[in-house]
DNA sequence: GTGTAAGCGAGACGGTACGTCAAGTCTTCCG
DNA sequence: CGGAAGACTTGACGTACCGTCTCGCTTACAC
């Protein structure tokens, strides 16, 4: 779980050594970090129920006021922490094969989700979500839209390279393709195989005149 | 939100009435009663955050004590609220024809997620068993094995009348059918609107061969 | 610090034994007594600033909430704590003889008030009183009112012995023995040996052409 | 509450002008002085709980860290505030006979303790030496004593008009006028009105064969 | 005239205690 | 014996100040 070195106020936004504790020149990075890394390590060890404000500040090695200072749930902690870390847990590759991209893309999203730490965070902002709708929409805007255009990658190359006919829902059919991974991921809570998401891409190719390759 | 006077214990047997606070004839029905719809009440009116083992107590005019001597947290209070409402909202129709059967169910499992007061108590379950293993197998015993049930029913009786090949595998099929409304619903938050359902039933009939009705 | 088992809210009022922790009859006496043991035990330890909500309930193995059900404030406690020990400490003697009452009652109060436990809770809450005008009226209806009555004791008695005039304004009387003390030990912080209060004493009997007595 | 442009450290001296923020000469005045008004301004306005270093800070307009390299409590604040203060409000007149210099004298002690400005911040004062001992010696060597002494001057001058034979106890007479007036103020909150400390007056020349004069 | 060092405003930091809320347990009395 | 009442311990909440710290600015003397 390494971290950028990054503020969370100005994303991407590098920034100089940062050797103080509490200065003019704003927070501390190693207060922020510390913050970030508890509260993942909590969410992980305890589960959600035990990710508390006060337990982050204590196993951080900080006031909890600091935190208190830079965001105003514990929600929010979880959020950045999950930012700063999923950018290295899913990423699409690019094969130039419509087919193999998918494959590729849909097994790792079903290990991701069931099966990476940023899974368990992303499985627990996204139930919070569903109690808490200012939080969803915080989500939405700072994670799933992104996620979303990850999604819809490998159909927007294929596009390009004319595997695909122009015109294509492409919102439609990336649920088409995702749906049924987080369904089983967030409802049913059966593993996802490789079989499984196979069979989705098989479908989605059928559903477009495509042949599907044979198995690697 | 009616409910029926029945116990939970031996449902569906008639029982005199019983109007008694404390005696010698086992439980009180008009408490447990009272408990349940205060949950969902509080549910609906002020969501998640704002149900509480004492909010509860307070508003069904209960003593805490009460509650727990039949309910262990108050997920349990909102899954006994939830499985007693249910049954009425959400009906699998047969109209002996597979396309019309498939997109009236999948309309009225998108309204039942997103717009039912028995949805919101279920997305906050569903979204309680992401922090909760224990609550999730006991959500799925208790609910969404049945419902799954359901769910598959439309293609079972099109089995049955010989409209799809045996050999099928209807968890499968029925995952791709049902996933993207879950995803939209519990994900994107999406409005989850006839076309996109119709859509969903058209990629079914047509992986299939079948051919998609007129619009009606 | 032996402390009579007594409700605060109906003080006087005998109470069957208690031995139950909290039920409907209404609050534990154990708890009652371990507060207000706590609170002045610390106070005579540490000093006023060492007196907290938390460390009370820490050292009287009490809920800190179990506190703030029957007191607002932690001077609240401490006067409650107060109360009860002072009777013990400070008591009226009647010789039948103005001169010899006024001698040992003065340097009693002197005693009381510079050198005993209560009376360091006295001056504690005295000082108090100083910053919270609110509670300076609880303080004096409930003990300076008394105390002054107790005070204006001795010269009553011999009024009514006929040692004095009629028509005395004693509350003015009073002040002028007592003042002179307090102001030592409040103020100048200088001891207040028995010199002191004897001179006067000699002073009061002189002005209401008494003999003082021979040195005991 | 003017205040004369002076130092704490050199008080009495003049000095120049001083409207800078900071540089290798020493202590800005201008944040001296903004920190003490703030104090007491906060003191009389709030009450002594409403007078915090960071609430001194803010309203001063001062960095926190400058009120702390001088002084080291809000109560060191407050007592140089007071000793700034308290030499215009409390001056002891010389008519060159007893009698009314005492009874002018008690009326303005009754004045300053219980009703003006300066009486405010010094009950604050004496109150928290009641819980501070280190304190309570720090204001009595910088004013009590200072203040007992101009307590005594009345008497010191008559002593060397003759009007009151050699060999008095000066301080414990000083304590028997003194005393009840300082009590009332601070622990009957009774107000302290002219028959009550011309009363004290009368009572102390009766003592010494003085007659006392006609009502002014 | 320029560097350097002290006082300054600013404000983040690790803490302690505050007063509140809900959780879950217990004990009693009533019907 | 179930239920109403409500006191109890526990632990987290979010806030207010504490006293410490580091920083960059503004001087005015010392070189």
């Amino acid at each position: 779980m390494a971290r950028a070195t990054q503020t969370t106020g100005t994303p991407g936004t590098g920034r100089p050594a940062a050797r103080h504790h509490g200065n003019r020149h704003g927070r501390s990075e190693q207060a922020r970090l510390a913050v970030l890394n508890a509260a993942d390590d909590l969410l992980v060890e305890k589960g959600f129920a035990g990710v508390t404000m006060e337990g982050i500040a204590t196993r951080a090695g900080v006031a909890k006021q600091t935190i208190y200072r830079w965001w105003s749930t514990k929600t929010g902690v979880l959020m950045d922490a999950f930012l700063q870390d999923v950018a290295e847990d899913l990423t699409v590759r690019d094969h130039g094969d419509l087919a193999r991209d998918l494959r590729t893309y849909l097994r790792e999203l079903a290990w991701f989700l069931s099966s990476s730490d940023s899974g368990a965070v992303f499985r627990a902002l996204i139930a919070h979500a569903q109690h808490d709708p200012a939080f969803a929409e915080d989500f939405r805007s700072r994670y799933l839209d992104d996620q979303r255009g990850r999604d819809r990658l490998p159909l927007e190359r294929a596009l390009e390279r004319g595997e695909l006919v122009p015109g294509l829902d492409l919102a439609a059919e990336t649920d088409q393709l995702m749906g049924p991974v987080y369904y089983r991921v967030l409802v049913t809570g059966e593993p996802v195989g490789q079989e499984f998401t196979d069979r989705l891409v098989d479908a989605f190719l059928h559903r477009h005149g495509l042949t599907a390759p044979a198995k690697d």
